[in-house]
DNA sequence: CCTAGTATCTTGTGTAACAAGGTAGCTTGT
DNA sequence: ACAAGCTACCTTGTTACACAAGATACTAGG
């Protein structure tokens, strides 16, 4: 552990970390408008739906679903099942719907800016 | 051209903050495949191109830049004018136009999934 | 002189994503 | 009985990037 660690076959990674800054905060709300779930659920969803390229570990959603209820975004509800861990369930609050309808619109202003520029060559200038 | 840095209101906080996280990187080298630029310029043409949707300061500008030349995407070429202050023009490098490939690949990749995601409704579930 | 524009650079701060740990309950296999 | 493996929750420390707010330096105009 002294100075380096291993990034050994896949340096990389580190952009795809950076890209989904932010927008995994939105990627979570969407979840939670198909209705109400608990966090190992939007885990396997997202990776699910996604195929793999919004992976998301549980390490980072908890975080995310915090943040979520101190900002009143969503509601929490433990459910004890006879059988299993207890399951924390999450709904979106109304506020939580309008920040969704919020940030998908800041998401696709943004991913649209990006494409129209990634798409414009030098001739165009 | 003005650097005009108050964001008026302080309204909008983080998110857009954090969705250009990894991008900004991606949205220079492009700029960069259009021809040489210097720093100045490549702030006011992200700001220009883009209707302020992909706005960067020179406070954020150069740090991706000293990233870029010590990946060696980038070279560097000093230029003294008769008049005004000296000018540094970056150029691509050919690591650099390999990294844009990539980046931009990747990009797309992060941002299709996303769509796709956010137009999936409750019923398609 | 003072202001405003061009152009570069630095420092400090905030914070999201994540790796790597942990706890606990249930099921299946041996 | 025990171990593995899955579900399900939670915490801590690290890293890296974007940015605000500064500084420097030259030029031009009032």
């Amino acid at each position: 552990m002294g100075v380096d660690q291993d990034q050994g076959g896949e340096g990389k990674r580190s952009i795809e970390r950076e890209l989904r800054r932010g927008s995994l905060e939105l990627a979570v709300l969407h979840v939670l408008s198909w209705g109400e779930a608990y966090g190992y659920e939007i885990v396997t969803k997202l990776v699910g739906k996604t195929n793999g390229a919004l992976e998301i570990t549980d390490g980072t959603l908890y975080p995310i679903l915090y943040r979520l209820e101190a900002a009143g975004l969503v509601n929490v509800r433990w459910e004890t099942l006879k059988r299993g861990v207890p399951r924390k369930y999450y709904q979106l609050t109304k506020a939580g719907r309008s920040e969704l309808a919020r940030l998908t619109d800041e998401w696709s202003t943004f991913a649209e800016a990006m494409t129209r520029l990634l798409h414009q060559q030098a001739e165009d200038r």
